[in-house]
Formats: structure tokens, sequence, C-alpha cells
DNA sequence: TTAAACTTTCAATAAATATTGAAAGTTTAG
DNA sequence: CTAAACTTTCAATATTTATTGAAAGTTTAA
């Protein structure tokens, strides 16, 4: 199998993990295109390597810059925009699990937290019984949101590999 | 606001924010709907509860079945099968998180083990370059899978807590 | 048996989501 | 200026994914 092929194939099965994970397939595909590259590559480039239209390129490179995990990248002499992604793949994984944490689990535990205030007082076995699922949930989820915050702030992997000594 | 009020916001709140994550909205529903009920609940309490049809209710509880987060309750004297949720939380984000583990990261692992295989013997710059992309993601993937498997090998959130201690 | 009670299946349909592409907008070289 | 080069927008369209509901299948009580 040659290297286009093997590029081609992560390229593909990166864009199925992304669906999975509700990450729009498009997206993925494009960080994985620019991963893979060597060059900056342009709006252009990227429609023809993966056949997708200019709106959609367009569309796939906002949400990458504006997650913060590629980058635009000027050649002298040349009007077009080219992009190159973040190679250091701790500090994009970094950056995807905190927006997403931001942006979707942080607006659920509010709700929670909401549901809590809301249910305080009910007096009810039914009422203490719903207050106390939300709070387990509440808890367990504020618990992991400050062991993600905990490890992504630390630099690297080194952490990572500290705990597992411990764990282990 | 009443206790039915707050747990039908509950049982929204659950239903986007599985969509977001790539789980069906009907499926975080009934699971919502079961963690939130007291009783028993059977396939027709579940369809009028969330208006949904019978085909959907039958396979939204299939599937919880599988993942092992909710369970079959025989009442006597009545025909009908009932389901109850599994409401110890550290339990079921175990179980959902190990399945997604097994089912749509384990394969992707395989596949970038492959992509090295193919091309590690390549001697270009650029076929160089990709083999190390290729092999920073698997490294990277291996150390968060084995740091799930041993934080959730662990019972309850006891290990959560030392881990957090030790970080902070 | 058998018929009522209940569950499952799955082709048809609806809903949600992604993609296109052409027009509008913007920037820059001359 | 202004026209070419390039980028962005967004209504229309296509694709994917979820849902329905009625028919087929299964179980059980009598």
């Amino acid at each position: 199998m040659d290297l286009q092929t093997s590029k081609q194939k992560f390229i593909d099965t990166w864009g199925s993990l992304g669906s999975e994970w509700g990450i729009n397939k498009s997206v993925a595909q494009v960080q994985a295109l620019l991963l893979v590259s060597t060059e900056p590559v342009s709006t252009d480039e990227i429609m023809e390597a993966l056949t997708i239209s200019r709106g959609n390129a367009n569309m796939s490179l906002r949400q990458l810059l504006d997650y913060g995990i590629i980058y635009k990248k000027v050649i002298p002499g040349d009007r077009k925009e080219y992009f190159v992604a973040e190679k250091d793949i701790w500090k994009w994984a970094v950056k995807i699990a905190m927006l997403r944490k931001q942006r979707e689990i942080y607006p659920v535990m509010n709700v929670l937290k909401e549901l809590k205030e809301e249910t305080k007082k009910i007096k009810t076995a039914d009422g203490k019984e719903f207050y106390k699922t939300v709070d387990d949930i509440h808890v367990f989820t504020e618990q992991l949101s400050n062991l993600a915050d905990k490890i992504f702030a630390s630099n690297r992997g080194e952490l990572l590999l500290k705990l597992l000594k411990i764990v282990m």
C-alpha cells in the first residue's frame, strides 16, 4: 500500500470516528488532511482532495480555526489562504475536550444545579429520590470535570504517566 | 415548578446531551425517564410519557438493555414487561464508557496500528512524517485508554478523589 | 388448542443534519 | 478607481439518521 492510500485511509477513519462522536465528518476529514500534509494546504486543494464543495470546505475550516486546532499560513507572493494543522496532539486534544466541556457539559451541569434548587424543598419520597438522582449525577459530573481540568492543565503527558503508575 | 415539570426538564436535557454525543435522543430520554421513576415502567407508559411510538420505545429499551444499564422487572400477576434503570451512576457511566471505547475507539486504534505497519519502512521525509503523526495519535490514545481502564476498574469514586488530591 | 395479551420487526416516512453552488461580499494589485 | 482573485454566505438540495405503525411473531392462560 502506498503512502497516498494510507493517508486516505487515515482521513476516512478519522471522518467516521468524528461522526460517531458528534463531530461533522467533513470537519474531521479536513483536520485529518491537514494533519497528514507536509505543506500548508489551500481551500482549493482541500476541495479536490476530499471532493467537497467550496462552501463545505470553507465552513469546515472556519470551525477548525474557531476550535483553535488549525492555523492560517500566509505564503509570500500568494493571495490565497493556506492552512496548517496543530500537530501537537496534546494541544489539540485538550482544546477539543475543553471546548466541548464548556459548550455541552457545562450547560447540562447548570440545569442539574437548577433542578436541585427547584426540588430541594420537596418532602415527598418521590421528590427526595429525584433530588438524589440529580445530585448523584451532578456530583459525578463535577468530579470528572475537575479531573479533566487537572489532567489537561498539566503540560503534555508526564502527568498521565505519573497517574498510571499510581493507579497500576 | 412542580416535580413533574422538573422531571420533564431532566428528560429533555438528557436527550439533548445524548444527541450531541452521538447517542440517540429517544434512547437517552428513555434512560432518563427510568432514572427518575420510582416504580418500574412498562412500554406503554414510556410511549405515553415520551410520546414516542411502540417501535421506538421497544428499540430504545433493547439498546439500553444491551448496554446493560437498565433491567427488566417482572411484576407478579402481570404479563407486561417492566423496566428499571441502574441507579448507580458509577456503574452505568463505566458501562457506557467501556462499550463505546470497545466499539468505536478500539477499531480506530487498530487502523492506526495497521497504518504504522504499512508505512514503517517508507524512507521519504513525507512517509516518516506520516508515521510520526499516526504514531503520536496511537500512543496518546493508548495512554488515555489505559488510564480510563484503570480508573474504571476501581470501585466507585474513591480513586477519582485520590487522584484529584494528588493532582491538585 | 386457541385467542387474547403482549413484543418484535421493518418497510415506509419524517425529521434532522450536512452539503452544494452560485451570488454577494471583500480584498488587493495595478 | 476597478476588475480580478479570492472568501463568505445561505437558500435549495441531498444525505443520513430516527421514527412510525401495522403486520408478523411469541407467549400464556384457560
